[in-house]
DNA sequence: TAGGCCATCTGGTCCT
DNA sequence: AGGACCAGATGGCCTA
């Protein structure tokens, strides 16, 4: 996450505090959608630039803001931070729109039951990491299934972030790991609707295998 | 009714 | 300056 390199925590000032914006301003950035209309109704809270801005504008303030250039009124600044809100938040949730659906595609390629309730969205982030993995060590295993037929390996030692063994691809497909650890293990009894079939070899999960999920 | 999930708004920060 | 990204806050909806 880039925009917060060093960590530094974002400073909440109280809603007590707040200074509150005009009910006006605030009514006017309701958009036009069945949007909830509550959050926009919250008081906000100004910095001293702006508090000043609002105020009345100091000489400091007038020279940086270009010299000669004559000062917008109150009005036609709170117009422009208005407007300038109202795109910012279009963009907000454009831009939540679109990730959610890479979230939908991804739930599209994710082996689910049909009747299954939607995956949420952590579960399916979580689904989708476990499924990779899953996938992933199919393609070890078949590597070196190749190179060496006999005797199978055990997935204990494959790599399994849990260290698992062979029960473990049942847990695979869990929508969700245990403990928000994003680790492909979750507990079969948690999600036994979709324990993994066991494949022929009692190892390998077949293409016919994951056909099964769906 | 409490808790989970979600959409939205908002202000801060970084980047172009 | 403006856009992208992020996290916090809030309220609505749904379910156990």
């Amino acid at each position: 996450m880039a925009p917060h390199p060093l960590g530094a925590p974002t400073i909440q000032v109280p809603r007590e505090t707040q200074q509150p914006f005009s009910e006006a301003s605030d009514n006017e950035m309701l958009s036009s959608k069945s949007t909830p209309p509550s959050p926009t109704l919250m008081p906000r809270v100004y910095s001293e630039a702006e508090a000043s801005e609002c105020r009345g504008t100091s000489r400091k303030v007038r020279a940086r803001r270009g010299g000669r250039n004559r000062p917008k009124s109150d009005s036609a600044l709170s117009k422009q931070r208005r407007s300038r809100r109202k795109k910012a938040n279009d963009r907000e949730r454009n831009r939540m729109h679109n990730l959610n659906s890479a979230l939908d595609a991804l739930r599209g390629v994710l082996p689910t039951f049909p009747d299954d309730a939607k995956l949420t969205k952590i579960e399916t982030l979580r689904f989708a990491h476990n499924y990779i993995w899953a996938l992933t060590q199919t393609l070890r295993i078949a590597d070196h299934s190749f190179c060496v037929p006999e005797p199978p390996v055990p997935c204990g030692e494959l790599g399994s972030p849990g260290g698992g063994s062979n029960g473990d691809w049942g847990s695979l497909y869990s929508p969700v790991s245990q403990a928000g650890s994003m680790s492909p293990t979750a507990s079969l009894e948690e999600f036994p609707s979709l324990q993994m079939p066991s494949s022929p070899s009692g190892l390998l999960p077949s293409a016919l295998v994951f056909s099964d999920f769906l």
